[in-house]
DNA sequence: GACTCGTGGAG
DNA sequence: TCTCCAAGAGT
């Protein structure tokens, strides 16, 4: 049935009175990015918590906030430093968009973000929805947004069916979203429909009985919200598999940059063997080209990972180099060392990937008498 | 339109 | 342990 030929919900001026009374009433407020708002703290804020949810951005983006207060200190900050900051987060190009966005304000807007949604989309890693939220926010202009919490409190309120990935469905959502956005308080309402959808209108338990809209809701009304919105089409996941070689000698860890694009761009990792079938023979067979005279070789327990689209079976092995490092350490001589194996994470100006984080840190944990901090 | 791109929490 | 998916955007 298309959303056109359903009932209603009431007007949009009644429908943004109760939102925004609630919103007063039981609202989120308190929020870092809620504090002291400017363009460029609402912009960082907004690129953090893209498929991210709050309580996992709050501590990322205080200690962003605090390294780079303004956006001309991120962009005379280098790539590492951003990298540094995100590791951990996740979605990295994110992070290398963000960097490349402020050097573009920096450079070709003096500094100031533009005061349009057209303009802000230019911009890299801000689409439509982020610009919107920008744009409302921080500069109280009237612009709509279509996130994931609006996404779903409108789908259900007007009983739109099918997923939102599909173009038809999500233009559907976008002309209902542009109609309630309001002229005058704004920013309020985009906040009012991210914590409707974040904390009431939410996917498993909708708390409707709560709700401002509840006599308004089409879906409530024929007892299946949580039939809104449609879900997306499974897929299989491929499996891949890769051989990792921790490479140490001389209490350091070798690191390599990774691709500027493609999964952890950026990001620094030991280096991979990717493709094979995984294990200490593809590393034996490895080294064996390299190094000779390599000493001490051990696979560890393989590590299963997760990622959105595939899985990732990590076959570890530590390699333990000589005191004459040899051909390895050669061709290692553009690597980063890593010596402090004990604090991937902070004191550090390159970023690691969550699961590398992690393997360091158990790494660490095997042989902490032979690598005492220097 | 279909893919790609991370991580951690919830169920 | 496994699936689903959250304040999306770029290719």
């Amino acid at each position: 049935m298309p959303a056109d030929s359903k009932p209603k919900p009431k007007t949009p001026g009644r429908f943004q009175q109760a939102l925004l009374k609630w919103f007063d009433q039981h609202g989120r407020h308190d929020l870092p990015w809620q504090q002291d708002i400017n363009p460029y703290r609402v912009w960082v804020s907004e690129i953090m918590l893209q498929q991210t949810q709050v309580a996992a951005v709050i501590p990322y983006y205080q200690r962003f906030m605090e390294s780079f207060p303004t956006v001309e200190a991120l962009a005379s900050a280098s790539q590492d430093q951003v990298l540094a900051h995100w590791s951990g987060l996740g979605y990295y190009a994110r992070a290398r968009n963000l960097h490349k966005c402020a050097q573009t304000v920096v450079n070709e807007h003096n500094g100031e973000f533009p005061r349009s949604v057209d303009a802000l989309t230019e911009l890299p890693g801000i689409g439509r929805s982020t610009a919107g939220a920008i744009a409302s926010i921080s500069m109280d202009l009237r612009a709509a947004i279509l996130d994931g919490n609006v996404k779903r409190v409108l789908a259900r309120i007007h009983a739109v069916d099918g997923w939102p990935g599909q173009t038809a469905v999500a233009n559907t959502l976008w002309e209902i979203a542009e109609k309630y956005t309001p002229a005058k308080r704004t920013g309020d309402y985009t906040q009012a429909m991210m914590d409707l959808g974040a904390t009431l209108c939410t996917r498993a338990k909708p708390a409707c009985e709560r709700c401002p809209f509840e006599q308004h809701c089409i879906a409530r009304a024929q007892g299946n919200p949580t039939d809104y919105p449609g879900k997306k089409p499974k897929k299989e996941k491929p499996e891949r598999q890769t051989t990792l070689l921790l490479i140490e000698h001389d209490g350091e860890l070798y690191l390599e940059q990774r691709p500027a694009s493609g999964i952890w761009g950026g990001l620094w990792s030991p280096p991979q063997l990717e493709g094979d079938d995984g294990g200490e023979a593809s590393a034996q067979e490895w080294l064996a080209a390299k190094d000779p005279d390599a000493s001490e070789i051990q696979a560890l327990p393989p590590m299963r990972h997760t990622f959105s689209h595939f899985h990732l079976d990590i076959h570890p092995v530590w390699i333990r180099l000589p005191n004459k490092p040899g051909q390895v350490a050669e061709a290692a001589s553009g690597w980063y060392k890593l010596r402090q194996l004990d604090r991937p994470r902070s004191g550090q100006d390159l970023g690691l990937p969550a699961p590398i984080a992690k393997l360091v840190k158990q790494l660490t944990a095997m042989r902490a008498p032979l690598l005492a901090p220097c």
